[in-house]
DNA sequence: TGACCATAGATTGATCATTTACATATGATG
DNA sequence: CATCATATGTAAATGATCAATCTATGGTCA
């Protein structure tokens, strides 16, 4: 999985988003650092939706302009989950390596 | 940065290992999760000589066998460095999600 | 009032890293 | 005698992301 990836399933993990709420929301989660593109979020939409990791929730009017909301399924929590944990264990080992060999670059 | 040139640079914190050398090492290091493919090796190798990330070191013949010995830049570990950085800044962030909206899965 | 920005959706072609598969070669193990 | 570990690499394919473009509404500012 893939940081984009990541970040997209993170935002949904406290409710239904569409596709412009997502790109705000990792926009702040990330910290500012991450303002994903359009053809990112939606081809990566429309990928996680056939994995089964993300589906469609329902569809709003909001000043004439539709809204898709999209949901993160079990599976997709699970997912995200294992990912992250996968991700912290990486991160640590190389830290625990920088600490070892350069202490004073960590 | 992808995850595999992450674990090839880490590989070289201690010093200029050779290709294989380093698959065995990332092998290690990743608590046997990950097993480098040559095809993803060598052309990151390439790859990173180009960016000045990795530099060549010295060769050796071992029974018949070239040993090509690569090692980390200057630029290389600042990079390394500051990837992990930024990786363990969004690991936390999503961990902090994770837990504050499904307590039980984290 | 006309330009521009934020919001909201989406598609297309290009780029890049990685994967898959292939190719070659030696020495040790069973 | 086959297979595995060691050791190097290349070429084609896949997949995810990026860059660019398009449509459309409503608000702000000069």
């Amino acid at each position: 999985m893939r940081e984009p990836t990541l970040l997209i399933l993170t935002a949904m993990t406290d409710g239904p988003r569409h596709g412009y709420g997502i790109v705000q929301e990792v926009r702040v989660l990330s910290g500012g650092q991450v303002s994903l593109l359009t053809g990112t979020l939606y081809t990566a939409l429309d990928r996680l939706t056939a994995e089964g990791l993300v589906e469609h929730d329902h569809e709003e009017q909001v000043d004439g302009r539709v809204r898709r909301y999209y949901r993160l399924t079990a599976g997709g929590l699970a997912a995200l989950t294992a990912e992250t944990a996968r991700l912290r264990q990486l991160t640590t080992a190389v830290e625990a390596r920088l600490r070892a060999v350069h202490p004073r670059t960590v």
